[in-house]
RNA sequence: GGGCCCGUAGCUUAGCCAGGUGGAGCGCACGGCUGAUAACCGUGAGGUCCUGCGUUCGAAUCGCAGCGGGCCCA
């Protein structure tokens, strides 16, 4: 049977009580087994960090799965949905550095790699079960007790083969490149690793001396001075324009530079010479002859050994000198001229940053240290033209800030540049929402791929799987633990993280013995084979062939450069085609400013904090409904706390009828809703339409994401349908006593509406949707679903939609918002009745809405009658009065017009009117008996109303309230009054609503005891009293006596319990 | 500096694709309702539709340029 709910909506206490069932009948894992056999829907979870912590933006993140997921499963879909965890990586090894109190690699290899490995592990799994508990708060249902996590041998086997495929079909290289370094981590770091700051910097002019040509330098720009120990050669335009200038300083010694014409007053200036002359011109590729004697070659031996010459590159611009240190060990563009002209690739710095000791007299200092004194050497050599500081956005390692060094080293890449055009015709494949994120995000960022750095020289990541003859340098790529286990002849278990596997040796066919590379993976590696590595694939084939590629992922938009990116590499590189089929990018969150939340702004919201003060589904609710998925969101405490009343007006809608249909017995499944069909009102068949016509906007909405609009839809439907309008008309239906069929067909519709509700918020309001089920459906048919979760999605019941109903309905409420209106105009409130409204209609349709929802309306608007003028015509009981034209008079008439406006008002309005429509003028007589000519143009007319009666405008047309008050009336609105006063009483006493009481009720004013006399047997209905009694001048007593003041009468009211 | 997205009332937003009188909610002011009541409803005020230029009979909507914000890149 129903159940009462008495209590107000608590969050905290539903959803902790739901969640607690759901463990209890294990819930999640029905759900997923009933749907086994249907169509299957393979979902990969982007795997957050495990950092410990959810924040707003991962939270959404999961909300939106979780409503998807909700979603697809009610409409009979197999899902697979594994959540996932990213585990390796540096942000776990510099947290765990901190936690020991560690400073560089040095300290780990003290403490030991193992250990090490083994705190790196530890701090992940409680990471990952502290987040986890997280996002199981928000009702987010995935698979968390069998989560891929990155760390687990059958994840990594599936780096391995992947990468082992790389090797077969020759993606895989190794080779010396610049990349990213931190100095500090001493590791390479990704691209997407590297965060851009603001940075104060050396800016230094240096002057290269020309060899054969005396006191003659070309001159180049930097900002990194500890890379000119590195210098090989200067890059120029070919196209530009040079000058060798004949510069004087202000002593009079002269010198000869060379720079870009463009740029020598400016290069000059900050020389601080005197004046200059300008000895020839040509162009960039004239240069090439040209030879230098590299500045430092007195300290750094080696560099004395290398020529140093001037070469074309297309990427130099028209800046600082126009010609461009190139120092092949330290720089991308550098590095590509080196290549190119076979140039030597000079890097004498180390992995801490410190120079090696190719550098000569710079042997072990610390780049940091070496920009002072390079610039010091340089100065002392006479060959420093300039020396300022810049702030320039500069790299710095994300994870312990340090700036970034470029050092050339030697790396293992894919060559995921030879697969980019198979990638963009693969993203055409792909179904994005929105569909730029995919044609032109998406397009963009892998138009611009470049091969991707795989290797990483730290300790707690994926193992690079490739072991190396010490002898040979052949080299073999493992493929899974098998193949290590069966090429090492080892038997016994194995832990395929650094420093175990590291120990494991291989024999070459050489008879040499192989050991493995010391590098770990990118941990952005880890993620991208997660489409296979979440069905365990290699190791087990069949839930590959099954399931792959996923049907979708969703994930925000940094992800473009990061995960939508990396799977797709290595899903190219392992099979050939993209991992997934379709693709939702969604926004970020931001603060109430639109700014980003971050630690350091201090606008960080958390999501424990939002369920604590409104719950999980209001969370959920509010951000799902708050902008569309690919939309930042702009988080609103005022929004939040708006959505949450929208859900607390749910609330009290479904628990409203709940005490009346349990004190009728109402049992709905002994009630059909064919069979109380003949019984339904407008409005019962109205709110059945509406709620259809509600399911078809979510269908719609849901089919391409717009969760957005698929909540508003449901929320407006809740707010406006069900809470304004319908349950306000049906509430007096539902106090009706006897076991009416009228009163049954309300009941059977709500309950009707109610569980369709419980199902279509059941994806996004989880909770608040079991609650209601459990209560609605569970405790009426024990062998429904346990679970509103198991059940099917409403199916569209088109034969109930009624658009025309729909439509009049529409209409009817306008009436009825413009009598308010009108009502207020006059001073006339709702409790009165009146005698009349009179509509004069717009249309047909209006006619014909106004004529069908006649008794909504008189209901609605407390009016004895309605009554309809014909269309377009005004209401004959009208008067008009004329509106003198100011504007158009005083022109014409000058100092006579104050007489012209007099007349006019004082004229006949009516006369007038039809005067003027009829023809050009009217004769108007004046005071003083003159007679002047009236045009249209000089009076415009006014409809002035009857006394207490009010109009307003509706959809319908102008709607006019009758506020005039007859005895019927007057005893009615006072009867009413009094019922109010007794009700608010009966309430403060906490009585039951079927309870009966005595009232004695005294009023200080003969006439109105008279008229409420009139009305005393239906006061004593409505109050439920069974002993009443209504005087002027008796004694009131009772359980509860209290003084009113009604519209200036007094009022003295006692009530007791029968 | 480049790519993509966003900019509408004090706040959150609809409308923009397909040009034709800008519409809600919150907040504010006033009023109403009263067995959903620690709830609810109505009315009102409140807009340089980021700015400028252009296309057009007509631009919040289309185009260009700029400004501000976000993500990504250099």
């Amino acid at each position: 049977m129903l159940k009462e709910i008495t209590g107000q909506y608590n969050a905290d206490e539903i959803e902790s009580r739901i969640h607690f069932f759901w463990d209890e009948i294990d819930a999640y894992s029905k759900v997923r087994q009933r749907r086994i056999g249907a169509k299957r829907l393979f979902f990969v979870d982007g795997p957050p960090y495990t950092t410990g912590h959810i924040h707003l933006g991962t939270a959404w993140n999961k909300i939106i799965k979780d409503s998807i997921l909700r979603y697809r499963s009610m409409n009979n879909y197999h899902i697979l949905d594994r959540a996932g965890w990213d585990m390796h990586g540096l942000p776990i090894e510099v947290k765990v550095e901190g936690v020991l109190g560690f400073t560089s690699k040095k300290d780990i290899e003290r403490y030991g790699v193992g250990k090490f490995i083994d705190k790196c592990k530890e701090f992940a799994l409680i990471q990952k079960d502290d987040m986890t508990r997280q996002f199981n708060s928000l009702g987010v249902w995935l698979n968390w007790k069998d989560p891929y996590m990155t760390l687990r041998d059958e994840y990594i086997e599936a780096a391995w083969w992947t990468l082992k495929q790389a090797h077969m079909k020759n993606l895989l290289e190794e080779g010396k490149r610049v990349v990213n370094w931190c100095p500090r981590c001493e590791t390479a770091i990704a691209d997407s690793e590297v965060e851009y700051e603001e940075r104060v910097d050396p800016s230094i002019y240096v002057k290269f001396r020309l060899k054969g040509e005396p006191n003659t330098s070309i001159v180049i720009w930097t900002t990194t001075p500890w890379t000119i120990p590195s210098n090989i050669a200067v890059a120029v335009h070919p196209s530009f324009e040079y000058s060798k200038v004949k510069a004087v300083t202000s002593s009079g010694e002269s010198e000869v530079l060379i720079m870009a014409s463009s740029l020598v007053k400016d290069v000059l200036k900050k020389g601080r010479y005197a004046d200059f002359e300008i000895l020839e011109t040509m162009l960039g590729e004239d240069l090439t002859k040209l030879e230098y004697e590299h500045p430092l070659a007195d300290q750094i031996p080696k560099q004395a050994l290398f020529k140093h010459k001037v070469y074309l590159a297309d990427f130099v611009t028209a800046e600082n000198t126009g010609c461009v240190h190139i120092a092949p060990g330290h720089g991308m563009d550098d590095f590509e001229v080196g290549i190119k002209y076979g140039l030597p690739i000079f890097c004498p710095v180390g992995s801490d940053g410190r120079y090696t000791e190719e550098a000569g007299e710079y042997t072990e200092m610390h780049i940091r240290e070496a920009n002072k004194v390079v610039v010091e050497n340089l100065k002392e050599r006479k060959l420093l033209l300039a020396e300022s500081t810049i702030s320039h956005r500069y790299g710095h390692c994300w994870r312990c800030k340090t700036p970034i060094i470029y050092l050339a080293t030697r790396q293992w890449f894919l060559k995921i540049s030879e697969l980019k055009e198979q990638m963009l015709s693969e993203i055409d494949r792909v179904v994005w929402y929105p569909e730029w994120a995919g044609s032109a995000r998406f397009r963009d960022w892998v138009e611009g791929a470049r091969d991707w750095c795989i290797s990483r020289q730290r300790y707690w990541g994926i193992p690079i799987p490739v072991w190396r003859c010490t002898e040979c340098e052949r080299i073999d790529v493992i493929g899974t633990k098998q193949e290590l286990l069966e090429k090492s002849g080892l038997t016994e278990a194995i832990e395929l993280h650094r420093p175990y596997v590291d120990s494991i040796t291989l024999t070459c066919e050489c008879g040499g013995k192989m050991r493995r590379v010391e590098d770990v993976f990118d941990v952005w590696f880890d993620s991208a084979v997660a489409s296979w590595a979440t069905l365990n694939f290699p190791h087990q084939k069949e839930d590959f062939e099954k399931w792959w590629p996923a049907d979708f992922i969703t994930e925000g938009h940094d992800q473009t450069r990061g995960w939508f990116y990396s799977q797709l590499g290595a899903s190219m590189v392992a099979f050939g085609k993209a991992p997934y089929k379709s693709v939702l990018m969604h926004g970020f969150t931001l603060d109430i400013e639109g700014k980003k939340m971050s630690k350091s702004l201090g606008n960080v919201v958390q999501p424990s904090e939002i369920i604590e003060k409104f719950g999980a589904d209001t969370l959920r609710a509010y951000v799902l409904s708050s902008s569309a998925p690919w939309e930042d969101l702009k988080f609103s405490n005022e929004e939040i706390a708006n959505i949450h009343r929208t859900i607390n007006i749910l609330w009290n809608v479904y628990r409203f009828p709940l005490p009346y249909m349990v004190l009728d017995g109402f049992d709905p499944s002994q009630i059909s809703l064919e069979s109380v069909k003949p019984h339904m009102r407008s409005e019962d068949w109205w709110i059945l339409s509406r709620m259809q016509s509600v399911i078809s906007s979510v269908n719609a909405a849901m089919e391409t994401y717009m969760l957005h609009k698929a909540i508003r839809t449901i929320n407006d439907f809740i707010l406006e349908d069900l809470s304004r309008w319908y349950i306000q008309l049906i509430r007096p239906r539902t106090w009706v006593e006897a076991n009416d069929p009228d009163k049954i067909a309300v009941y059977r519709v709500l309950y009707e509406v109610f569980t369709t509700i419980t199902k279509i918020i059941a994806p996004f309001m989880p909770h608040l949707a079991e609650e209601m089920y459990q209560n609605l459906v569970r405790n009426v048919y024990t062998d429904a679903p346990e679970s509103v979760h198991m059940n099917d999605w409403p199916a569209l019941d088109e034969s109930l939609i009624d658009t025309e109903l729909e439509n009049h309905m529409k209409i009817a409420r306008s009436v009825v918002e413009a009598t308010s209106n009108a009502r207020q105009k006059v001073g006339r409130k709702l409790r009165w009745p009146v005698s009349r409204i009179v509509i004069s209609p717009v249309d047909e349709t209006a006619v014909s809405a106004i004529k069908k929802l006649k008794e909504v309306i008189m209901d609605q608007t407390n009016a004895k009658d309605v009554i309809l003028t014909e269309i377009g015509e005004a209401w004959k009981e009208l008067s008009f009065s004329a509106v003198p034209n100011p504007g158009a008079i005083g022109p014409v008439f000058k100092g006579d017009a104050g007489k012209v406006i007099a007349a006019l008002k004082q004229a006949d309005a009516i006369s007038l009117m039809e005067k003027l429509t009829c023809s050009e003028g009217y004769e108007l007589q004046l005071a003083d008996g003159m007679t002047v000519t009236i045009t249209p143009d000089m009076v415009t007319f006014q409809e002035t109303l009857p006394e207490l009666m009010a109009s307003a405008s509706s959809a319908a047309g102008i709607v006019y309230v009758d506020a005039k008050l007859t005895r019927e009336l007057e005893a009615e609105g006072y009867s009413r009054e009094v019922i109010r006063r007794v009700q608010d009483m009966r309430k403060e006493m906490d009585l039951a609503v079927d309870e009966y009481i005595k009232v004695i009720i005294c009023i200080d004013d003969d006439r109105v005891v008279d008229l409420v006399l009139d009305l005393e047997q239906m006061i004593a209905n409505e109050v439920r009293a069974d002993l009443q009694i209504i005087g002027s001048d008796i004694e009131v007593s009772g359980d509860l006596v209290k003084d009113w003041d009604v519209e200036g009468i007094s009022m003295h009211i006692g009530i007791s319990r029968s």
